[in-house]
RNA sequence: GGAAAGAUGGCAGAGUGGUCGAUUGCGGCGGUCUUGAAAACCGUUGAGCUGCGAGGCUCCGGGGGUUCGAAUCCCUCUCUUUCCGCCA
């Protein structure tokens, strides 16, 4: 969430570029002001209240002590008439403070000055894109085919065990996902990210910490027996480990990464989409984690995609960068670069990685500070990014690697995978 | 799952109804001493809200209650530890 003292000091700008992500914030913040006004107003007329309560119930103890009964019964009565206002005070205190919180929360994340005004994915900026390949040779195949001729991957079996969404990986196909994993964690902690491996199930808290709840509660699995949500990425818990703690300045940036499988709900996806491992209930991906001093965030950005973009790079896949528009980027981001790999075979590109910078829009609600030198307690800023995820990149190798002999592994995979071709 | 004990500041650990946002120790920071360091000594050291400021308010695991007054009493939830049971 913002914090206040960006929406009341910082107004017009505000506005003016939250309406590149399509949104009028004006009347809103117009709202929150006067709510935050009429707020302090009774804070002060609150505290004044409490304060009186508590010199006279001092008072009081002395008068016991010193056997002033009567002076005592009238000083209590006094008292619990000050009690009485103080409770319609405070039930006002609360309701302001809720409405105006509630006000705050459905605004998104100011974009960065960079960010391209658009509405959909189309207006999205393509910062980079290589060479395609070219056309794949006659009775190529799309991925789910190739996962069925070399028995490396089996929905169907997924569906008898769970349901749709959860395939099975077989033989070659599940020591391919192992050497991923392996490959990308291998990679990340190479560039300094300190491998956690976190909980998959987190408590309410945590959910509404990073924002998944209250508002995309319905994405999530929930288990209803001790009120856990099986995570939808590792950024769940990861950034979560920070909730409510004060960093020191020196032990910025802090880098992690971890492996964890996600599992999504994805209600309301269905067609092409969703085909073969496009979009699944459960999947594995690798995150990149940063908390990082307010000036070096943006710097930090740069190296979380030029990381990734190295590692694409090893795969061998074609890719390309997008610096999204301001329709198409998150509630919660202030600048994003997607990465997208070409599936050849399905003659579309495949979104495998989202890198963000959220500024001290997540450290807001998460309470992430740091101690600068002057002792004062600042929001950190946090980024996270896909390290890459599994599916995608696997369609992709499966497609774009095929060949009359098999399914090439790129060198860089092999160390990891103990084969070069799939067979 | 059953039983018992507990949750206090970065950590350890006092505090069972009033002057306690909290004794003390360790750690941290600043200083004295020293060529430098250590030791010793002195001082300082939680967070949030509010106010130009002085100051005021809130927070002793979370929530609720009793009382003029709650870290302290009551209810409830969560978690931790120990014992028993079960178990990879």
């Amino acid at each position: 969430m913002l914090t206040l003292k960006q929406i009341r000091e910082d107004k017009q700008n505000t506005i003016a570029r939250l309406a590149i992500k399509g949104v009028d914030a004006a009347p809103v913040i117009s709202r929150i002001e006067a709510e935050d006004d009429r707020r302090k107003a009774i804070q002060q007329r609150l505290d004044s209240s409490l304060a009186e309560q508590n010199a006279i119930s001092k008072e009081i103890g002395k008068m016991f002590a010193a056997g002033r009964r009567e002076e005592a019964d009238a000083a209590k009565a006094k008292v619990s008439a000050l009690k009485e206002e103080s409770r319609k005070l405070e039930e006002e205190l609360r309701t302001a403070t809720e409405t105006m919180n509630s006000l705050i929360v459905t605004l998104p994340n100011v974009p960065a000055a960079i960010v391209p005004e658009g509405r959909t994915a189309e207006d999205n900026v393509v910062v980079k894109v290589t060479d395609l390949p070219s056309a794949l040779p006659e009775g190529s195949l799309p991925h789910w085919e190739l996962a069925r001729k070399y028995d490396i991957i089996d929905f169907e079996l997924g569906v008898k065990l769970t349901g749709a969404g959860f395939p099975v990986y077989k033989g070659q196909g599940a020591r391919l996902q192992r050497a991923l994993i392996s490959f990308f964690l291998d990679r990340n902690t190479r560039a300094g990210y300190t491998e956690v491996m976190p909980p998959l199930m987190v408590n309410e808290a945590s959910g509404f910490g990073t924002g998944q709840l209250p508002d995309k509660e319905g994405q999530m699995y929930h288990v209803g027996l001790d009120n856990f949500y099986l995570i939808p990425t590792a950024e769940v818990p990861v950034t979560n480990i920070y909730r409510d703690t004060i960093v020191d300045e020196q032990s910025l940036p802090i880098k992690l990464t971890a492996y964890t499988p996600c599992f999504r709900r994805e209600a309301g996806s269905y067609g092409k989409d969703v085909r073969g491992l496009n979009r699944l209930h459960q999947f594995d991906k690798v995150e990149i984690v940063r908390v990082e001093h307010p000036e070096r965030s943006y710097t930090a950005l740069d190296e979380m995609v030029a990381h990734v973009e190295s590692i694409v790079k090893e795969l061998e896949l074609p890719y390309r960068i997008l610096r999204l528009c301001g329709g198409d980027i998150s509630f919660t981001s202030a600048l994003t670069y997607d990465f997208e790999v070409w599936s050849a075979a399905q003659q579309r590109w495949l979104e495998v990685s989202s890198v963000s910078n959220f500024e001290s829009f997540q450290a807001n609600r998460l309470k992430l500070r740091y101690r600068d030198a002057n002792k004062k307690t600042q929001l950190a800023h946090t980024l996270n990014g896909s390290s890459l995820a599994l599916p995608r990149i696997v369609a992709a190798l499966l497609e774009n690697n095929q060949t009359p002999d098999g399914i090439r592994i790129p060198a860089a995979l092999v160390p990891f995978t103990g084969f070069d071709m799939i067979k």
